[in-house]
DNA sequence: ATTCATAATTATTGATTCAAAATATTCTTT
DNA sequence: AAAGAATATTTTGAATCAATAATTATGAAT
């Protein structure tokens, strides 16, 4: 009928040079967007507005909608519509909990079971990540994404993907918190410190300190959030 | 238009006596028709067929599916549709793992913080459970179902909403797979001695001996599911 | 005159239908 | 028999339509 009027950003471009549904696509553009705090916890998400941006229908944003639900990053109303999910403090410290208590089991996992080449794997990832953090030069940012690399790397590792699941989630909702302390640049070298030994007990297939280890990891990053 | 054909049970009937959305009615349907093997795992969802029988459109259902797939439950593949999950035997083992750990930690949580009150909430539980396995009488679907009662009741004491949330997802996975000792009628003797020996630590508020307890009930669950 | 209640209007969510894009299948031709 | 094209099936996205909740305005009563 109407020509539409093609705002901002469109995200069919190029007829499907993706191969992804678009409700897979909306919904990563929309948690960059909560991430970014552009959408702040709370706040009421216009579905009007956002498929306008997008030049896009409703019908796949509510989808992708649905999917950040499941994620825990946005909450449903019922005849309300959505809103960004809302972190306590508690909030942190029950994930944080949780996600010590999986990431742990993992890395216990990995320093049992694991291949040799697995671990050099870790090992070249925590290369990379005291090269991030040298004095002087040390990359925030770099730092950040090296330090999610090798703790997915080693959920890959340790082989459960329900597990996989429910880690990236929590980290997902983990980011929401602005007292994240896993992002807060002070907590850097004290983090390296602790990702050392971590490698230290996993380099020595030491099950049961690689365990405690990725515990006081956390338990630190929970306190520094505090 | 055309005067829908109205098939069998309408989900509609009485306006909207339900205050609960649509989608998450649909979902909760498709949950119990994939519970009784109604739809197979492995099977494809038919969607038009679906929201044929439910007299309803096809959005809701899709938006349904989406949830049901944030669970676990389903499968959704790119230009192909839904598919009921597939649980293999090392599925199912990872997922009894995770449930070893999260609902341990939970109990262990509980035999710290509890309240008397609420310790004597799930000792009435337990009471409850022994009546429901007692010889000549034995109720398996009872037991099963306050069996349910009291690991969500015990959750609930724990108290953190994003464990109760990944434990209720794990537990419907499980329901997916056939060998699932947790239904098998065979377990409920033993069952209920290891349930006797974690309500023992419970009450005595030995935290690492409810932890213990509970961790051998689950890992007797599993044995006996392979 | 002010406040509370009720009604009407507006705005937003929820559902249905329709159209288009993509994949699979089948038939024909070389 | 194999490969390619055409057709049919099916999923996905868009637009329209209906229902519900929130807000505002108007009226009555104190």
């Amino acid at each position: 009928m109407s020509p539409k009027p093609d705002h901002s950003t469109d995200l069919r471009g190029g007829k499907s040079l993706s191969h992804k549904a678009l409700y897979v696509e909306v919904a990563e553009l929309l948690r960059q967007r909560i991430f970014k705090r552009e959408l702040e916890p709370g706040s009421w998400i216009d579905e009007l507005r956002i498929a306008d941006e997008y030049g896009i229908s409703r019908t796949p944003l509510r989808e992708a909608l649905k999917v950040l639900a499941a994620e825990g990053l946005v909450t449903m109303k019922v005849r309300r519509g959505a809103y960004v999910t809302e972190v306590s403090a508690n909030d942190l410290a029950d994930v944080y909990h949780l996600l010590s208590l999986l990431e742990s089991d993992a890395a216990g996992v990995v320093a049992t079971r694991a291949t040799d080449a697995e671990l050099a794997e870790l090992q070249a990832l925590h290369t990379e990540l005291e090269a991030a953090a040298l004095p002087g030069t040390t990359n925030a940012d770099a730092f950040f994404a090296v330090n999610e690399r090798f703790h997915m790397r080693l959920l890959e590792i340790a082989n459960n993907r329900w597990r996989d699941q429910m880690v990236a989630d929590l980290r997902k909702v983990m980011k929401l918190n602005r007292h994240n302390s896993l992002l807060k640049t002070g907590r850097i070298a004290e983090s390296l410190v602790e990702h050392r030994s971590i490698l230290h007990a996993l380099l020595a297939r030491d099950a049961r300190a690689t365990v405690l280890r990725m515990q006081e990891h956390f338990a630190n990053g929970l306190e520094a959030a505090a």
